[in-house]
DNA sequence: TTGTATGCGTTATCAC
DNA sequence: GTGATAACGCATACAA
């Protein structure tokens, strides 16, 4: 392995020119950056970022710890994280948690003993926990992604999950449904209940009194959906829209329904809460509010590498991304 | 920030001896390991290990640098690799390079200078210059993934390409028919080169000699599949069977042959090379050679750290893992 | 069983 | 513009 002193004593100058050079701090005469590149090149350095990053306090590296690689909502939302931090010359560590508090643990313990410059996090469970390990232990920012979390002090980027769901439900109101069941993720979770609360919300104003009455809490996955649906067809009368409120949910109901003959949208309507690429559903007909995953990562890492431009800490902010409506072919209006 | 000094301090040793208990290295009483353990739970410690990395040269983390993250294939060659890493103690830094090569070896290149341990890479490319550069510039050994490369001294793990193709075309074969049709992904990388010549060769077995004249070449996408089944199509008399060459591309191929009205399998036959899981398509029904995903990474994983226990460099390996044929209900005997 | 001395490769600080 | 010196936090080598 060659090093910073090998290259300075071909070069004839001191390691720390050669340093200068390399990270374009200070000055440094041509001709003397020219010397110390062509020995650089000759010796083929590699910089030791371990070295840099002891000696700096500074490893240039940002976090990312989401729950879900194989949901396209999450590999959307890293590949924002990974060209906002390309572009400022951070890269990107990714860890998958799979909704596991465990592995979340041993992840951003692992990530706090490298030295991470900055901490992404879209938390497994609502506890504050790992956000105050992260501020009492890291000495590094934390953004946190997607999920509200109570008594944190931290920053948060997310869709509007309320805004969304209330979005769908006015549009379903005014297809006629007047009992829609809700298929919900689990009620720990803070996308979870504003979902809910949003459908709930504008069916009240709608004069619907029990929409709470329809709402399945389960897991945001194809199973969480294949189940919650079953559960809801069980009820008589049953709706005659659903609201699935993530995409995965959607996915496992539209494959109930499927399994039972029910038609979408001929015999029962069906919304969705975030799309899937082309590839997944062969027909994409699905009517979905969608946020905006892409730009959550990018803001989210944006905002995160200002905190550590700026250590200076202003107060913790709430950047709320809304979400779209499109309206495809998977609702029918009643009657 | 504590560091072992405060630790050592606290416990009233060197801190050297504190080394000692957190490492599990050489011989520490009872009494000093308790009261060393005591003094760092109490000055809530963490090691850090970017001195640890500089000092031993052992960072105990592999890289895994693959090219689809949004492939089931690939994310469960991760968890394989996760899995093993972790019985033996390292972490590991997961790369998507999009099978994009300048994506690739701007990785590489950060991976390096982090100083990995070890290097798990599915090429983007089939050139053996990326490797080469690791194995000159790193000093740590390199495992590839899935795709051979040429003129690359150099361990590999991988699937049996060619051995699942050729067993789903004796199965079409069986069926009675005789104009297979290929949709294969690029001619530049190993695994369609093999896949390809296992039909081909399959087919001649049987008597078929223009087996290489239904062979289109493109990309492992859904578009890639979409379009090289357009593309067989336009041949008259087209193929009363497809050899989708991989999982995406079975995708695409079917998205086609929905939108030309052609059913599966009445009025072709379809057969595929890696599953779905059933969050994919609503029903599974496609006849397919499956690969050992999980198995790859595992291996791949736990050869890279036998690598990397002894660095003996013992000559390159090549464990080939069997694919497994599982028949369904995509494919229709010939007439 | 424990400690001393030293150095890993780099950059911060201050001096010239 | 450039350099000398020290230090980041830890583990290796050797000594006691």
């Amino acid at each position: 392995m060659t090093t910073i002193q090998d290259v300075a004593t071909r070069a004839g100058v001191a390691p720390i020119t050669v340093s200068r050079v390399l990270n374009r701090s200070g000055y440094v005469s041509e001709s003397t950056r020219q010397r110390v590149e062509a020995a650089a090149a000759e010796l083929d350095y590699v910089p030791n970022l371990l070295a840099r990053g002891l000696r700096s306090n500074r490893t240039n590296t940002l976090a990312l710890v989401l729950t879900d690689i194989t949901n396209p909502f999450w590999t959307t939302v890293a590949r924002g994280v990974e060209d906002a931090a390309r572009a400022r010359g951070f890269s990107v560590i990714l860890c998958n948690t799979d909704e596991n508090e465990a592995k979340q643990e041993q992840y951003v313990d692992v990530l706090i003993r490298k030295r991470m410059d900055g901490f992404l996090l879209a938390p497994a469970r609502s506890t504050p926990e790992p956000i105050r390990k992260i501020q009492k232990q890291a000495d590094a920012p934390v953004v946190v992604l997607d999920r509200r979390i109570a008594d944190a002090q931290v920053d948060l980027v997310c869709g509007d999950s309320y805004g969304g769901s209330y979005a769908l439900t006015q549009y379903l109101l005014q297809l006629g449904h007047r009992c829609i069941g809700i298929l919900s993720g689990p009620q720990a979770v803070s996308t979870s209940v504003e979902r809910v609360q949003g459908c709930i919300d504008a069916m009240q104003e709608a004069n619907i009194e029990n929409g709470a009455e329809f709402v399945q809490f389960g897991e945001y996955t194809v199973e969480g959906g294949y189940s919650m649906m079953q559960q809801m067809l069980a009820r008589q009368p049953h709706p005659t829209a659903i609201f699935a409120t993530n995409n995965f949910i959607a996915i496992g109901a539209l494959q109930h329904l499927r399994n039972v003959g029910l038609r979408v949208p001929q015999d029962i309507s069906l919304v969705g809460f975030d799309d899937l690429p082309l590839s997944w559903n062969t027909e994409p007909f699905l009517t979905v509010a969608v946020q905006p995953a892409y730009q959550i990562g990018q803001q989210g890492a944006d905002l995160l590498m200002d905190r550590i431009a700026n250590s200076a800490q202003a107060n913790p902010q709430e950047i709320v991304l809304p979400a779209e409506l499109i309206i495809r072919q998977s609702c029918q209006p009643i009657g």
